[in-house]
DNA sequence: ACCTGAACACCGTTCAAGT
DNA sequence: ACCTGAACACCGTTCAAGT
């Protein structure tokens, strides 16, 4: 029965920062944010909850860990195009699908956008940026106009799809949305209940990326003077 | 003595949601996020915890009632401009000024983008874009990215003033982490060890505003057909 | 109708004690 | 060095009881 049971068996059992964290993704992921606790995580990894602080600083550092962790393995997957713009788009994808497969993403980075995750982020945009041939003194505003812009969508997805998980669809959702738009004052809020009746029929990614076309085109239009030409 | 008492001083003791929501507010501004409790907010307004809870229905909607109460202020000076441009500008300078006082307004609305401040702002904007001249098919993508931009860099604002509220001043905080970018791998992350010589110099404002006029100039490029002219 | 405040069901975090 | 788990110092929220 114990054949086969070598040392490695209580290695599997060692603690470490990335069992941990792979630990904490498993819970995000089956049960949402407010299921991961120090308890439920000590008890699937079969230790005492205070055991967990010799490799974790505390809650948040875990969280950005994990956040950090997605996001690393969202990007490896990122092909980099020949073009700039294709590429932010894909970056801008990425992100996207990484918070339509996991909310607890969305709400990390938008809580905390200057931690691991956010520089990694930060990061490859600027790079695109310069590729795009935005000039040195323009690149900072260029970037993190593109960051920002990711990480206030993120949040706003995030915080929808959390509505979504706490009981009904993503349509019906959107249609009580909808419904409390159309029925606000018109002499208030008249652009609001406007667009309520769009809110139904809306695609999330095409919006999230329309958004960033804008930026690009916006700084594209910025150079007039011919300092942006690809090159 | 107890002369000119007579039952207002009773009115004065009434809870409301008003004075609940003030009182929050004068704590938030006080000593920060953490400081709220329902708590220490009973004890400001001599009731007990439980009290508070028939005006209020939980924590976020207290939350949001403050975050809404001064979003709601800062509108209410902002004189609307001739030129939507100018407008938009300025509606997103009140809401950086608003989170420039006070972080915590920064924080709420990254955290919970869709709720009545929220809406307020999307409302602001979306008026301006059809002033803006923007088709209506794309007014709903091109309001939705101005205020993604002005929550993502809500976020990134209040969270850096969040870390310079807890001890040191913001230079000293924006130094050192200008300090840890400078020293980051230069293969992985060349971009930001560039970009962190200008950490320390740089205009927060201005870095808001200038991501609202590339979005804004990306706007009026896209309408190249003559759609978007001054109308 | 509105308020009281003790009690409930949790948290993250610490720390003496073990191995 | 690493882990245990009881204990600490809190939370938000509820609810019987009061007025």
């Amino acid at each position: 029965m114990t054949s086969r049971t070598h040392k490695n068996e209580r290695r599997a059992g060692q603690l470490s920062k990335d069992r941990i964290v792979d630990s904490a993704i498993a819970i995000l992921d089956a049960e949402g944010e407010g299921a991961l606790t120090f308890r439920v995580l000590a008890a699937r990894l079969a230790t005492g909850a205070g055991a967990i602080y010799w490799h974790v600083a505390d809650k948040q550092d875990l969280l950005a860990a994990a956040t950090d962790h997605v996001i690393g393995e969202a990007f490896a997957v990122v092909a980099g195009r020949s073009d700039p713009r294709a590429t932010i788009r894909a970056i801008a994808s990425a992100v996207f699908d990484a918070i339509d497969r996991r909310p607890w993403v969305g709400a990390q980075l938008s809580r905390n956008p200057l931690q691991d995750a956010g520089l990694r982020i930060f990061e490859r945009v600027g790079e695109q940026i310069e590729a795009f041939g935005v000039p040195e003194p323009a690149q900072f505003n260029a970037a993190t106009a593109i960051l920002s812009l990711i990480l206030g969508l993120a949040g706003q997805y995030a915080s929808a799809l959390d509505h979504v998980s706490t009981g009904i669809g993503r349509t019906a959702f959107l249609e009580s949305v909808a419904a409390r738009w159309a029925v606000l004052d018109p002499d208030l809020y008249p652009f609001v209940r406007r667009i309520a009746a769009q809110l139904s029929g809306h695609d999330d990614r095409a919006q999230f990326l329309a958004g960033i076309d804008l930026i690009l085109a916006g700084i594209a239009a910025g150079g007039k003077g011919g300092a942006f030409e690809r090159g």
